[in-house]
DNA sequence: ATAATAATAGTTATCAGCTAACATTTACAC
DNA sequence: GTGTAAATGTTAGCTGATAACTATTATTAT
């Protein structure tokens, strides 16, 4: 697992991505074509696309999904279902290192701006809504549709707070908006 | 204003949108062409274009917004944020001809099964969510960052029931879904 | 070390959505 | 009726995305 090939593949798609986001900041989304990113990594656009399922996909990593769902599981049973998001939100995002929180502020910037990412975006949190859906389960006595509706709106809380945090380009602590954004749904 | 040309762009319009509803019904949105629909209308791919900026847009219609933020800021002012858009959606709901209804389920249907219309409607409801913000002014003492918030949330809680309703093919009253799924919010 | 093999990448062609430039038809106002 | 302006069609092109096929390159078994 760690031969010549599997470097070169793992190399190819880090290039490739590093190059579609330095030209997307640079020239915009849009303006970007495949074709530009493929030669700026030195490869062919095909080869963007056995990397890379779309365009849009360059931008997206959804590896925080499982982290959060653990973390949603193990906040104690008798707290209600959104305090249970709201903790395991915030908890998580103040245990990020902030070179990390530097990188997801530079993916986020993007996505916000761009129609077509944000489009995108929305259609990939489907996932997360489910697996915070799931994370849910045995809380509250809520039925499986009561769960879905309760994940949904975390996650437009989450959504919400992490465009503030681009609007007010990360000087203000991504944490501090969550909790901000999620306590206003329970105060009522 | 109701010149022949005026009623020939009318017809045209509605021509397009009818045939591309149908056709996306009978065959499924991706398999269906802009060149098919404009033939089935009469009109070449370009005339479909100059009325739809895009493919999807043929499906989608923002007629209810402003009707829903009017119906939002007439609620009683000590209402919380999220009582208030419950009871004005759920009041529109209830407010809306059968006839009418059927026509939203089936557009309905078509967007929470094809992804691509998802993902554009998840875009268009940027719009709802910023009319559901305004319209919450006044209400609560809220900050915009915190209105934006709850409007995300009850937007969500919306799609959530509307899926739900999408699911069940109609045979429960989305008025019904929608006060459920509201009330699981304010449940905490 | 080398040949067989399998993975990986490139080439080419094609399709669909979408836009632009230009020509043409058609309704309207006079 | 005729000129004007709107509406439409024609054509061509760009970009994202997929498929079929070929060529290259790393692995592996000898």
């Amino acid at each position: 697992m760690s031969g010549l090939r599997e470097r070169k593949k793992a190399e190819t798609r880090r290039s490739l991505q590093e190059h579609a986001l330095r030209l997307f900041a640079e020239k915009g989304y849009d303006a970007t074509t495949v074709e530009e990113i493929a030669a700026a990594a030195g490869v062919s656009h095909m080869t963007f696309f056995r990397y890379f399922p779309s365009k849009p996909a360059v931008v997206e990593n959804d590896d925080y999904d499982p982290m959060l769902a653990a973390a949603i599981r193990s906040r104690p049973p008798d707290e209600a279902p959104l305090t249970a998001i709201r903790h395991a939100l915030v908890a998580a995002l103040r245990a990020m290192p902030a070179g990390e929180l530097s990188t997801v502020l530079a993916r986020s910037r993007l996505i916000v701006r761009e129609p077509t990412l944000r489009a995108r975006q929305s259609e990939a949190q489907r996932a997360t809504r489910q697996m915070f859906a799931e994370s849910l389960a045995g809380r509250g006595a809520l039925s499986d549709f009561e769960r879905q509706v309760v994940a949904g709106a975390a996650l437009a809380a989450l959504t919400m707070a992490i465009e503030e945090w681009v609007r007010v380009d990360g000087r203000q602590e991504l944490a501090d908006l969550v909790e901000c954004a999620m306590t206003s749904l329970t105060r009522e």
